[in-house]
DNA sequence: GAGTTTGAAACT
DNA sequence: CAGTTTCAAACTC
């Protein structure tokens, strides 16, 4: 898989020119400090920022850090320090190759970061202090107010996955650079506290400049800010007509890519879920209401879409873990007291190729894996150095790349520039419409993340006060309400996977029966574990025997439910019988629960089974085998007939079981995969579309990647009401997985191919891709792209 | 919360 | 590759 995907990049023109470009400027570095006087924009960026943007902006310092040495955190600040802000694009381009060596093999990208900016210690300081004013959520208020190092810490690790390594060094070792950065960040969080925001003078602006594009626009403006309802689609579609067609495909593509990159969120490491409380931002809050208002998703929780458990930032910890993951290689340099040995063992080389692997590999069912695709992100930076058409090109390839890419690995995301960016391609994006305009002045502050906008467009945009600027922080804004519109999708996805808490006991969380390891995430505080390994500090085992196991078997943290593509007809008869365009890569091998609990991976997944299942008396909702497929098996056979025998009262019943389950689930609070994501999806009904939801979820989780065409943002409609009671079961899943299943994830529906035992694997290509036009039309579709197909070969 | 059931993962 | 064991989630009480 790596060496496909190096290839192509390589290969691609897009690629030499980076190449020829040096990657690391001096800069001018721009004082953010000074900026950060002017309290509006500070808040500015709060608001829209989500928890994840925070995450992102100082994942991608803590990246900048990674590439130094890691036993000197302070040379690692330093480095970050180089850049100025206005270079941040390129910078972070920087980072993410070299956090992804393999992707991207410019050497001139290793020696930017061996660069060791002295100079500027001060910048990175001041850097993480914007993020954290950007983080305005009263978690982040917390932390600083709680004043001692421990929120401070918590903080920078709810803010940064790679911050997590020192903050672990602070609290254990209690001195530390990386300490003094955090008291730093504590301090700036707290100054913060006393500014205040000026949201309202930001959101008169925008506003302002809203009204000057257009009224409606503008209207919608406010109604996001301060109504609840739909808000954010409507703000969407009123700027929408304000760009081209070509904006607006690139738009979806940026929205594409962003989704990438958001999912990355860095993530803390660590065992404690404080940080992830940390970090959550009010404004976040805010955001999610409105994008559920948007997704009709009112009437859910905040706590199932934030929340794993009640207390618990879903969004924060699966970040958390999901960048430990896959950050690992990057972090390992910065983990200087990593108990283990066995971290010692890998080299880095080999960290690089492990990384690499992820990348191309679609670790983690979990969205985690889906998340990565950092060579996309690499590019679309290296983008913002080319013109606008370059860009637009780049964008398209990196998509495709992207998409071919299986998240797998957090830690790419994390690692890569991109994490930051997922806001900053939006905010690209739609700043390449505004760069037409404007120029490419801008160009590359828009390409910066939305979540670092806050910071520069603060310091340099805001100060300058130009229409422009405003302009440009409008753009930042809608890209930014459009990535929380994506968010929100894929926290359906990630949620599932980001959820996940174990409660091994013998298998250390280093094997697949543990959830948080077969996901591709870190266990974290709300782990009942014991003696895990399955963190930060345990990366290289964690690592290493995540390879074993993946020599053993590639596809072993592939995603274990892969979406197929729309219920298109392309499907011919099938699509007829079959319900559901996702499957369970393997299929299930239920022999007493009648694939009706939760038994059943199948079930779980919110999929019906198929042909590739073993299961005996399948009852699968969402779909029995003998109904999707040609299945040729007696059992079939009998299941088929018997489910057309069945009466309208045993489906019924079977229905509700089914709901049944579910609400056992959320009743339970629990996590699962499905049910976040069918929550999400099923946002505009009611959450008593259980099953549906679930199908829905598996989707986003892992590996996939989301593709959401703004079009139909508002306006999923995910699922339908159920009709349970109509036809056979088959039906009934087809009602409720509507959508989301069928919005081809991937043409080639992967369904299953069928390994020599019977056991399913996933069709590598197919998953990948679904093409981009595709989905376009789409409303908001989660895609997931099981990444291990592609990746499989390689290993 | 403890105990049981279940089926995947791991092992032989 | 099949059979067995181990494991942890799911489920039940």
């Amino acid at each position: 898989m790596i060496i496909t995907f190096s290839s192509r990049f390589e290969d691609s023109p897009v690629f030499n020119y980076i190449n020829s470009l040096s990657p690391i400027k001096p800069v001018k570095s721009v004082h953010i400090t000074q900026t950060f006087s002017s309290l509006s924009f500070a808040s500015l960026p709060s608001v829209f920022t989500s928890p994840h943007v925070s995450s992102h902006k100082e994942s991608r310092f803590l990246r900048r850090h990674n590439p130094s040495d890691p036993s000197k955190p302070e040379s690692s600040l330093e480095s970050g320090n180089k850049v100025s802000v206005n270079e941040d694009a390129a910078e972070f381009y920087i980072n993410a190759e070299e956090l992804h060596e393999s992707c991207v093999p410019g050497d001139s990208v290793g020696e930017a970061s061996a660069e060791p900016p002295s100079e500027h210690s001060k910048f990175v300081i001041e850097l993480p202090r914007n993020l954290k004013y950007d983080c305005g959520s009263p978690e982040c208020d917390a932390a600083t107010s709680c004043g001692t190092e421990a929120g401070c810490e918590s903080e920078a690790a709810a803010l940064s996955a790679p911050l997590v390594p020192y903050a672990q060094k602070t609290s254990e070792n209690g001195s530390s650079d990386g300490e003094a950065h955090l008291q730093s960040i504590c301090q700036s969080g707290q100054r913060r506290e006393g500014t205040g925001c000026d949201w309202e003078s930001l959101i008169s602006d925008a506003t302002d400049l809203l009204i000057f594009d257009s009224p409606n626009a503008s209207e919608a403006f406010r109604g996001i800010m301060q109504n609840p309802l739909d808000s954010v689609t409507r703000f969407c579609n009123s700027l929408m007509p304000r760009l081209s067609q070509n904006d607006i495909n690139d738009e979806q593509n940026v929205l594409v890519l962003d989704t990438v990159g958001s999912r990355e969120q860095p993530e803390t490491e660590d065992p404690s879920s404080q940080y992830g409380e940390a970090s959550q931002p009010e404004d976040t809050e805010l955001m999610q209401d409105h994008l559920n208002s948007c997704m009709g998703s009112n009437q859910i929780e905040k706590e199932d879409q934030f929340n794993c458990k009640p207390g618990l930032n879903l969004h924060r910890g699966l970040r958390r873990r999901c960048l430990d993951f896959e950050t690992a290689g990057a972090r390992r340099k910065s983990l200087d007291n990593v108990p283990n040995s066995s971290s010692s063992m890998l080299s880095q080389s080999d960290e690089k190729i492990t990384t690499n692997d992820k990348q191309l590999v679609p670790i983690k069912p979990g969205g985690e894996s889906a998340r990565c695709i950092l060579p996309g992100i690499g590019l679309h930076l290296n983008a913002l150095a080319t013109t606008s058409k370059d860009y637009k090109t780049i964008k398209r390839e990196n998509m495709a790349y992207g998409r071919q890419l299986s998240l797998p690995n957090l830690a790419v995301s994390a690692h890569s520039p991109t994490a930051g960016q997922g806001p900053g391609h939006e905010s690209f994006s739609s700043a390449s419409s505004e760069r037409d305009m404007d120029g490419t002045e801008n160009g590359v502050q828009l390409l910066q993340d939305a979540s670092q906008e806050p910071a520069f467009l603060a310091n340099e945009e805001f100060n300058q006060n130009s229409p422009k600027k405003k302009r440009h922080v409008l753009l930042t804004i809608y890209s930014s309400l459009n990535y929380y519109v994506m968010r929100k999708f894929e926290q359906a996805g990630e949620t599932e996977s980001s959820c996940k808490r174990c409660n091994c006991k013998k298998s250390k969380c280093l094997k697949l029966y543990c959830e948080c390891f077969a996901a591709g995430v870190y266990c974290i505080e709300p782990c009942s574990c014991q003696e895990c390994f399955n963190k930060p500090i345990h990366e290289d085992t964690v690592l290493a025997t995540r390879k074993q196991i993946e020599s053993r078997n590639p596809l072993a943290f592939a995603p274990k439910v892969i979406r197929t593509a729309d219920p298109v007809p392309e499907y011919g008869e099938e699509s007829s019988k079959t319900p559901a365009s996702a499957r369970h890569k393997r299929g299930c091998n239920c022999k007493k629960s009648s694939c009706l609990k939760k038994y059943c991976e199948c079930y779980q997944g919110g999929v019906g089974c198929s042909i590739s299942c073993r299961c005996e008396g399948c009852k699968n909702a969402f779909g029995r085998k003998d109904g999707s497929f040609v299945g040729t098996e007696t059992e079939a056979d009998e299941e088929e007939t018997e489910a057309c025998d069945k009466s309208v009262a045993e489906k019924h019943q079977q229905k509700n079981e089914i709901q049944r389950n579910e609400e056992q689930r959320q009743d339970s609070a629990l996590p699962s995969t499905p049910l976040r994501l069918s929550r999400q999806f099923s946002l505009p009904f009611s959450s008593k579309n259980k099953p549906p939801r679930s199908s829905t979820f598996n989707i986003g989780s892992s590996s996939g990647l989301y593709t959401i065409t703004i079009q139909k943002l508002g306006k999923p409609n995910i699922l339908r009401p159920e009709s349970k009671l109509e036809g056979h079961n088959q039906a009934v899943a087809e009602d409720e997985m509507p959508e989301i299943l069928q919005g081809d994830g991937s043409p080639s529906t992967g369904i299953k191919t069928a390994s020599p035992n019977g056991k399913r694997v996933s069709p590598p290509n197919n998953e990948f891709g679904p093409s981009p036009g595709r989905r376009a039309g789409r409303k908001l579709i989660l895609q997931s792209i099981p990444s291990f197909p592609s990746l499989t070969p390689q290993h």
